[in-house]
DNA sequence: TTTAAATTTAAATCGTGTTTAAATATTATG
DNA sequence: CATAATATTTAAACACGATTTAAATTTAAA
């Protein structure tokens, strides 16, 4: 992959390349989201986005690294989503959140979908790294955790740590489900709200949790 | 695929190809627990087989069909181990299986976590149909919940449908972590039954919650 | 205008799944 | 046993897609 200098900024020939970069990411994007995963095939990319196969590999590099940037253009994505201001109750703001990434997935499925799986697939999302890009995420459901024992909302029998986690994977289930395609992005909705509801409610208080269980039947009886 | 007709079994032609059939998936497994998923390539596999390639697609098929198989058995396994009978507390009863599984997986690490992958990819695990592998397998849970209501563990303002399946949802979600290769068996095993329990706790009755929550704090503080 | 750098052209190479056709080996059967 | 039927091997070829190549051409910086 080839390198642009900062310090190059504002040459036309530097200008040209990055124009060049985005077009081909741009129809990478496209051909996903028209045709599926498997139809992102380097000489088809190429003939799409107006360049030769050696430019593809000159700008970006293989096939790889162009899952590698739009994988990392979803997470910015996500990240923007998920820090987003949650104002009300806890279990508003966590339904807030996943109505916002059902209707972000929307906007473009079958690409949002092949994203995910290619970021399974590059192991791009592993637990191990302490900042890696699951360690990023989990942060903000557990503070939530954490904040709702002050609320006076969960028990804090369970540690937030652990609660948060649970919350994170509901939703992480749902998703992986979801972008198996094992269902649609309707039920991705209730299925990861059900799910982090449910998380909420073994350490909920009693209103608290009779709330949440009411929530939770009125989703399953859609 | 050669149909191997019943009226056939004895022949000694029929049960050569038998043999070989069964020496070509035995080396499938062996390669993709010795080298990886990726080095299951169909000419590797007829080498050490000790067959030729044509063989293979004679005998089986091409490598969807030998993948297909592998996880046909895996399946079965599965099953076995689900339906051993589960006397005691319903939250043991769920602890045990998934021991059951941690143990089983063990003996053969790395074939397995390549068979899981296989299967999502395959898309064998879907949730739509009826009768498929994940309508079979979700029941059980569904069933152990139906019956803590009646035995007064659970409260039942949660239908058993639904915590049944969120308590799949848990051992699925962990399953999966472990064969992408995000944590090992050990950690497999807490966080599945962590997540049981907590879908549980959800809907629990007083003593029986106080119960599963230290549990959860036991197993999280490990 | 000259020169440096990127792109295109036009291939070739490599890896892997899949198939073919003729020759050979195996086994069932009269 | 001889023969017919069937499976396997041999020895390729084909298909397809990723990746790389080297020379010719274009583009833009100096």
């Amino acid at each position: 992959m080839l390198e642009i200098s900062p310090s190059s900024i504002g040459d036309t020939r530097t200008r040209n390349m990055a124009k060049r970069r985005d077009t081909i990411l741009r129809e990478a994007r496209s051909l996903i989201a028209k045709e599926g995963f498997d139809a992102l095939k380097i000489r088809t990319l190429a003939s799409h986005a107006g360049v030769t196969v050696p430019t593809i590999y000159n700008l970006i590099g293989g096939k790889s690294e162009v899952l590698k940037v739009m994988i990392g253009d979803l997470v910015d994505q996500l990240r923007v989503i998920q820090e987003r201001a949650t104002a009300g109750p806890v279990e508003h703001s966590f339904a807030r959140q996943i109505d916002d990434l059902a209707t972000h997935f929307s906007t473009n499925e079958a690409y949002f979908r092949a994203a995910f799986i290619a970021g399974d697939r590059s192991g791009l999302f592993e637990q191990s790294s302490e900042h890696g890009i699951y360690a990023q995420f989990v942060q903000q459901p557990i503070e939530a955790c954490r904040q709702a024992v002050i609320e006076n909302l969960l028990r804090g029998k369970i540690r937030p740590e652990v609660l948060g986690q649970q919350v994170y994977g509901s939703y992480r289930l749902a998703r992986q489900d979801w972008a198996n395609g094992y269902f649609d992005l309707e039920h991705f909705r209730t299925q990861a709200i059900i799910g982090i509801y449910l998380c909420l409610a073994a350490d909920a208080k009693p209103a608290f949790r009779e709330r949440l269980l009411t929530q939770i039947t009125a989703l399953s009886t859609d």
